[in-house]
DNA sequence: AAGATAAGCAACCGCCAGCGA
DNA sequence: GTCGCTGGCGGTTGCTTATCT
């Protein structure tokens, strides 16, 4: 039986993400939800497949996504499941909040499988062969919270994703209202965030200390969301009838938000 | 300074399970 | 029971960046 290929592959685009595309599909999702994967792209506006636009949702692109350096805790677990589950990435990342099983299972790859060989040579015979490049997160766990943060190009548009507002991380429990000030994302070439104003009006801010409040601070807005909805797609004839969707309305945007189960 | 090499990571591919018709 | 569709998962690839020589 020939196997039915996930999308029609000509003319889709392939590849890394622009943050055009991202930007697109923030909006869509932000507005819609994920009701068809496959069907999603085409109404989005994306040159995409389907499951191409699923991975760097789920991957990158959704809330409670945490960046940057794992701490010593968070590597712990991750042996310690490892050991217990096996490569069962996606059973491992759901025990640590904020982390993808792409991630994880890069990180093992290219650290922890590393290390755990060398801990073993070591505890062997003594011997310890240095690596090329030194791992920070090998070597030095202390200065993991000196750079929690590696950005994309797409950090330099969206905020980092608030970890602590959900135990699962495929939910979205709230959009929080904020305050005055809105952090809306940073600008990774200096050492700015942007920020909106009383007038949501974008100001670049000297970035505050990433350290402590940094993914404990809420920050996904609506202000963020009133940056990059765009009406720049088309909406879906048929919404999803499940009921595990909900929808609020949102004095900030043009329309609901779809909010996913 | 430049080329070689290793490391890191984003993204793709193919398979599989679940579900509804 | 089977077929087709979809989402999810794990393995792998290939590009970019960092480091070494």
């Amino acid at each position: 039986m020939v196997r039915t290929p996930c999308c029609d592959k000509t003319g889709l685009k392939k590849g890394t993400w622009t943050p055009e595309e991202d930007r697109k599909l923030i909006a869509y999702v932000t507005k819609y939800g994920y009701w068809n994967w496959r069907q999603l792209p085409k109404y989005a506006g994306l040159a995409r497949c389907g499951k191409s636009c699923r991975l760097r949702w789920m991957n990158y692109l959704r809330p409670n996504i945490k960046r940057g350096n794992y701490t010593k805790e968070e590597e712990d677990t991750i042996i310690r499941l490892h050991e217990s589950l096996g490569n069962r990435w996606s059973a491992i990342a759901a025990q640590l909040p904020g982390r993808t099983d792409n991630e994880i299972k890069n990180h093992w790859h290219t650290s922890l499988k590393k290390r755990l060989k060398r801990n073993s040579i070591t505890n062997a015979n003594g011997a310890k062969d240095t690596p090329k490049r030194k791992d920070p997160e090998i070597y030095n766990h202390d200065d993991t919270e000196a750079n929690p943060v590696q950005e994309s190009n797409l950090v330099d548009i969206i905020p980092p994703i608030l970890e602590s507002s959900s135990s699962s991380s495929d939910q979205i429990s709230s959009l929080s209202m904020t305050t005055d000030i809105t952090s809306v994302g940073k600008n990774t070439n200096t050492t700015d965030e942007l920020i909106l104003d009383n007038n949501n009006e974008a100001v670049f801010h000297p970035y505050a200390d990433t350290s402590g409040s940094f993914w404990t601070e809420p920050f996904y807005s609506d202000n963020f969301y009133n940056l990059y909805i765009s009406n720049d797609f088309q909406a879906p004839s048929l919404l999803p009838a499940d009921p595990g969707f909900a929808s609020v309305h949102s004095p900030f945007l043009d329309g609901e938000i779809i909010l996913w189960p």
